[in-house]
DNA sequence: ACCTGAACACCGTTCAAGT
DNA sequence: ACCTGAACACCGTTCAAGT
């Protein structure tokens, strides 16, 4: 334990300060985020991170918002888009149904928000116009030209398909590691087990099957069932 | 301009400092909403408002996450159920469909979340265990067993229609008002519109239709394909 | 012209100490 | 036993003042 001079700051312990850019601080926040957690990427903990001021980072982003949006726009690349050309995977069936090659889609992006705890629930009210994003709707889009789905309702149904997929992802994504939202998630469970026949048939009649189901087969279903809607319901 | 003397306490010139309940506090938040809006019910806020210092509620509440799922379904109270029991209005076509009616208290439940800047957005969160929320499940699982829905499908589908009605509101909601999610939604607009043909040609194809419509057609157009999607899909 | 220290106006939550 | 003052550890955002 012989104490050490401190090194000198041009050794550099830290990757080196870097510019500060639009760019690099994005990117430095999705290190930050990776790290510790959407939660923990603040203005302030990331200016820290970043040696300067918080003050600074506003001359390139506009506020806590946008750096959210960026962040989503980001993190939307690692989302697997190949399912949509066609057979994804070895197993040989090359011209599997275009249903579940979109469900692929879909399920993939929702597994990208759901790996980020935080993500999902910023992807709810920051719709981001970056190039990932465009790519994920026009992969959609695609898929659902490809099923023959009327170009109105294909327009239309690809917003319910994404917002139904982030919905779901921030509900789960919310609940893991969080003990007081897996307790109140308990207690509507409860509640509706609980619910009497007569002030509540209709929930009395369906018992425990509102709540059945594991996260995959639910949302598996509500692909299907809002791709079978968009396709049938003419506007 | 006669300076007064301050007049005593005793006279109350608030309604009456009350006891510190659950039920008190969360009366006060849901004034407190309607008066400023979610994003100023904090904890520090509302026992400013109570008179008494943050630590005192936290006997009553857990947490400002509890705090707002019980404001939640304070304001779940006000939506509208009569449609559900046959006719609503008196313009005489008391048989309208039950899709019709499903649709008129969906909507009811949108408004609700709509005219209360912010609480759209907590209820992505936090599902309410309480009464009100019941009530709205219960009417919306009647009137699906109403069109035939088989039970199953019904169970899942209550779950979509009401996350697709709150994911609608939040994104709505979030918007009017705040400058920069306008600025956010129309770069968005802009990029769908400038999507090259040769690399998104999709959504070139589709145009200006993907951002088409108002809220309220699109709305419309979402509850039917989604219940319809539920209706005719198998689990 | 460009950047930022320091301030303003807040937060949630806890716990030791009081009544 | 019940309640809470005061503290801890943070926030977003702005703007006057520096370089």
């Amino acid at each position: 334990m012989t104490p050490r001079a401190p090194e000198p700051r041009s050794r550099r312990e830290r990757p080196a300060k870097p510019a500060l850019t639009h760019e690099t601080i994005v990117a430095a926040a999705v290190r930050l985020m990776a790290a510790e957690g959407l939660r923990r990427v603040t203005m302030r903990r990331l200016a820290q991170e970043l040696d300067t001021g918080p003050a600074s980072l506003y001359v390139y982003v506009a506020g806590t918002a946008e750096l959210h949006a960026a962040i989503l726009e980001e993190l939307l690349g690692e989302v697997d888009l190949t399912p949509a050309d066609g057979d994804g995977d070895s197993e040989g069936h090359g011209d599997s149904d275009w249903r579940d090659r979109l469900a692929q889609v879909l399920l993939s992006y929702t597994r990208v928000l759901f790996d980020h705890p935080g993500l999902a629930h910023s992807a709810l009210l920051a719709r981001p116009a970056g190039p990932h994003y465009l790519a994920l709707v026009e992969t959609v889009l695609a898929l659902l030209h490809q099923g023959g789905v009327p170009d109105g309702q294909a327009a239309w149904g690809v917003d319910v398909l994404l917002q139904v997929a982030t919905a779901t992802a921030a509900e789960q994504s919310g609940r893991a590691g969080d003990q007081d939202a897996e307790d109140e998630h308990n207690r509507l469970v409860e509640a509706l087990r609980q619910a009497s026949s007569r002030t509540h048939p209709r929930i009395a009649a369906l018992g425990g099957d509102l709540a059945s189901g594991t996260p995959q087969q639910r949302l598996a279903w509500i692909f299907r069932a809002v791709v079978n809607g968009a396709a049938t319901t003419p506007r």
